[in-house]
RNA sequence: GUCCCCUUCGUCUAGCCCGGCCCAGGACACCGCCCUUUCACGGCGGCGACACCGGUUCAAAUCCGGUAGGGGACGCCA
């Protein structure tokens, strides 16, 4: 049995989004799970609209996401004298021809036939064209069957089948001699000995034509699978205003790659009622004839509840590596205060990004500049005073190094002055982080070492 | 307009191929309660769907037909 060949092969002309990803996503499963040989081929044939930046970010996505192919980058422009050979070959067994029609007339014709409802397809006026004008431009166009049907089996649809008089006779290769995608994908899956041809449903329409290139080139069909789009809020496809589609901006937000690839995963594939998976379970379980057949609506917070799963469960040192540009953004630099592996600890249960965790995570670095005294406000400022002071001498004269011990420390305190815990409690937490939202009291001062809580204690009473 | 595809809670989905276990299960979100020194986490519970109409059948979310709605394609873009 030969191992299965997929690919994935986005055009550069612009940054890798979450359709692309997931499309990359389901290809690099499909080969991780079978053994096979994952692909990756840059379809540059559009000269005018291709950038190396956009093959950078691609890369970057891909590489962010953990993404990795086997073979490749493979550019299709490399490939240019190939697709000429293949072109003239089929001009020479007259399975192509030569058309003259101008782009202008073309376009006439189309908008009219719109307009008249019917279908806009090329009339082939140069079809049985006997003469060539020997300095005019002209396209190349395949000779397509006008009777019959083309179908084939969908691996997530099923059997699709087409009319051929619904196909025209596409253009192979433009006025200025470069070939045209459907053209171009066939001769390199055929080539690169693909497979199974797994990319977005929007593609579904040029299959039929790709399977009358194959056979008209005597290329083996590959199979095909047509995974379901990517809708936003409204039901239309995914697009920038829907907000974010780039890969590379849910990092920048602060998501996990784990995050998004899992959550990715899940949109329009299912293994039963999981929801969780590892990369290795994601392998382990997937399966092409799992995949759903309708488009599926991006839903924001599902992602933000698996990005809140990862940040809880992941290592807090990996974290901690992590969170360092977001905190260097917010002008922190880690060395300067506690640990962060320990202080990043303290509030996995509670950020759902990288953001929300720098934000939380700035006061064990900096003391804070003001706080909230509306809260302070109400559990008496005269009172405060001996509070503070009492927690002070408290934490002074009894020994205590984990956050549990600190935590009897306040109950004990409590206990001897008849005070209740949240009347302590919650003065200390806007002493030691500004606000009343933070880690528990015993957490935040093991992070932050008695010292340091001293001095913070200290301050405020100054400031009372 | 024409062709292709799709249609289970607001959203992601299980179930559908091989009808009965489904007066439809899970997850996100939302609401309530519990836990609790804050915020969270967590636990428990609630809300909430088989697009519609016909047919087949003892029995249909599951099979068949039609209707409606949605998406996609119709490019010398990919």
């Amino acid at each position: 049995m030969s191992s299965i060949r997929v690919r994935f092969a986005p055009s550069p002309t612009g940054y890798l989004h979450v359709g692309g990803a997931r499309t990359a996503l389901f290809n690099w499963l499909m080969a991780r799970k079978q053994g096979g040989t994952f692909i990756l081929r840059i379809e540059d044939t559009d000269v005018e609209r291709s950038t190396q930046e956009s093959v950078d970010a691609i890369l970057q996505g891909m590489e962010w996401l953990g993404l990795d192919w086997d073979e490749g980058p493979y550019y299709q422009s490399a490939n240019f004298p190939l697709y000429k050979e293949h072109v003239q070959g089929l001009i020479d067994s007259g399975k192509a021809y030569k058309c003259y029609c101008s782009a202008g007339e073309l376009e006439a014709k189309r908008d009219l036939a719109m307009k008249e409802g019917r279908k806009p397809k090329y009339d082939g006026t140069c079809r049985q064209r006997a003469d060539q004008p020997p300095n005019d431009p002209f396209v190349v166009r395949f000779r397509a069957p006008q009777s019959g049907v083309t179908s084939f089996d969908d691996l997530v649809k099923g059997t699709i089948t087409f009319p051929n008089e619904e196909l025209d006779d596409l253009i192979i290769q433009r006025t200025d001699g470069t070939p045209t995608y459907n053209f171009c994908v066939v001769i390199d899956d055929a080539i690169m000995d693909i497979t199974t041809v797994i990319r977005g449903d929007d593609h579904v329409n040029n299959t039929p034509r790709q399977v009358q290139l194959y056979e008209a080139l005597g290329f083996p069909v590959p199979q095909f699978a047509h995974v379901p789009m990517i809708l936003g809020a409204d039901k239309t496809r995914l697009s920038k205003r829907h907000g974010a589609t780039s890969v590379i901006a849910y990092r920048d937000m602060g998501f996990l790659p784990e995050a998004l690839m899992n959550y990715l995963v899940r949109l329009g594939w299912s293994h039963g009622d999981d929801e969780i998976f590892t990369r290795e379970e994601m392998i382990q379980k997937f399966d092409i004839a799992n995949v759903g057949r309708s488009a599926s609506v991006f839903n924001p917070d599902k992602l933000l509840w698996l990005n809140a799963h990862y940040i809880k469960t992941g290592d807090p040192e990996r974290l901690a590596k992590l969170l360092i540009p977001f905190l260097k953004e917010r002008g922190i630099d880690p060395k300067q205060g506690p640990d962060l592996a320990a202080a990043v600890r303290t509030l996995q249960e509670r950020a759902r990004t990288m953001i929300e965790m720098a934000d939380a995570i700035k006061f064990y670095y900096h003391p804070p500049a003001a706080y909230d005294e509306a809260a302070l406000a109400k559990f008496g400022k005269d009172h405060l005073g001996a509070v503070y002071q009492a927690v002070s001498d408290k934490l002074v004269s009894t020994p205590a190094s984990t956050a549990a011990e600190y935590d009897s420390v306040f109950k004990d305190l409590c206990t001897e002055q008849g005070w209740k815990m949240p009347q302590v409690g919650q003065p200390v937490r806007i002493a030691l982080s500004g606000g009343t939202q933070a880690p528990g009291i015993g957490e935040i001062i093991v992070v932050l070492g008695k010292e340091e809580t001293l001095q913070r204690l200290a301050a405020i009473i100054r400031k009372l």
